[in-house]
DNA sequence: GGGAATAATAAGGGCAACCTTATCTTAATC
DNA sequence: GATTAAGATAAGGTTGCCCTTATTATTCCC
């Protein structure tokens, strides 16, 4: 099983799937909103997408991964993430186009490329996001920690991962210097959602609510 | 110009032009064959790449790739090419197989990567199959060298290169020893184009006329 | 409990690439 | 100059994935 190649687009709604919720359901006009579709598109192709097994659709509540559409997805995202390791540790891409151009690649490899590929890379653990790579099953330990958005003032992180797709996002983020690695100290919040203020090695960093979400943290110990 | 993506069916249509014949005209029944698709199927999209200006084709005469369209397909060739090499060279895939890995990932590689994958493998100048890899404008001078086909009995020649595509008929030359730079000599060839019987590095093979044109050779001085 | 937001469904279309079957045209050949 | 093979064209279909507009159903929340 588990065989038959699935279409890009298939791959990209399991992928957005596994991107936006784990295993909990995603409701449909999240899905949309994601992938540039109407949710008349998406209720289609969700459709599509429980007719093959891949994806469990309750309707009004969303719909959920299956095992086999969870396998699919981590396998998706394996490939991305690898592709993104290459093209930002061999290839010197600017970090802000790794996702962008390995969003291609990935529907354009083989399971021996791939499995070859993250020989060649030294089979890391995480992308240059900080985001962890699935095992070749598909499967994967999400990261320890807790979006920078539910952080208190106060409190000094550590930032693991940028979990963000759109460039817009991705790119406003790396210039505010909000990479895997850095540490960050939350000094405000302004109300009614308003901006975070934070500290980011020296500089002082409005961001937005919305914003923060993508951005993973630890609290920092010590 | 030639900024607009073409699609991976547009970009097989003019690579398989070049493969069969970089600038005179190609019959559109090869060009069906060798993409598998029916004659009517390709005569509809000969008309769709002429409506684009990649395309001249003369009805009753076949089709040629125009500037634009060779400058294309040139590109495409590039990028195969590229990453058969780091297919072949980095991740130790098979040479039966790069072929087909690679015809994957051309259609999903960006300029930008496409350039920085040649620096990262220090600007080949030959694919793992001996053909010559297109500058990034698409140009590129062919092979000076002539089919084993052509050869005639009692010569020696050394393979430049192999240059097929089915995937069968790679594995049928690999399996004989056909590789760049190995030495033979054609020591027969039957009538009726019956087979050539060649001695590849002490070993004697017969090889069908027809598969022998996909083998670029060149006559082994002294 | 009613209204708003969200979701689902129905109906009708579009586009790129493919397909089959049938008819007609041209080129090649003897 | 007639035959034949190859090519062109016409007509009608299919599939996947997308769209709009309109209607109906459900859930959520004040
Ligand atoms: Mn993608
Ligand atoms: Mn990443
Ligand atoms: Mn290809
Ligand atoms: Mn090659």
């Amino acid at each position: 099983m588990t065989i038959q190649p699935l279409s890009e687009s298939t791959e990209m709604y399991l992928k957005a799937m596994a991107e936006l919720n784990q295993h909990e359901t995603v409701a449909i006009g999240r899905l949309a909103g994601r992938l540039n579709v109407t949710a008349v598109s998406a209720n289609e192709m969700v459709r599509r997408l429980s007719e093959q097994g891949l994806v469990k659709h309750t309707p009004y509540k969303g719909a959920a991964l299956t095992k086999k559409g969870r396998e699919a997805a981590g396998n998706v995202v394996r490939r991305q993430r690898l592709w993104e390791c290459f093209l930002h540790d061999q290839l010197k891409i600017e970090w802000t186009q790794l996702y962008e151009y390995a969003c291609s690649l990935e529907h354009a490899t083989a399971p021996e490329v791939t499995e070859a590929l993250a020989v060649f890379l030294g089979s890391p653990k995480t992308c240059p996001h900080g985001n962890p790579i699935p095992a070749a099953d598909g499967s994967f330990t999400p990261l320890n920690g807790i979006p920078l958005s539910e952080v208190s003032v106060g409190q000094t992180v550590r930032v693991l991962a940028v979990n963000a797709s759109a460039k817009e996002v991705i790119v406003h983020l790396h210039e505010r210097g909000l990479l895997p690695g850095r540490k960050i100290k939350v000094t405000a919040a302004a109300p009614l959602q308003g901006p975070l203020t934070l500290q980011v090695e020296n500089r002082e960093v409005a961001l937005g609510l919305h914003l923060a979400e993508f951005v993973i943290v630890e609290i920092h110990s010590k």
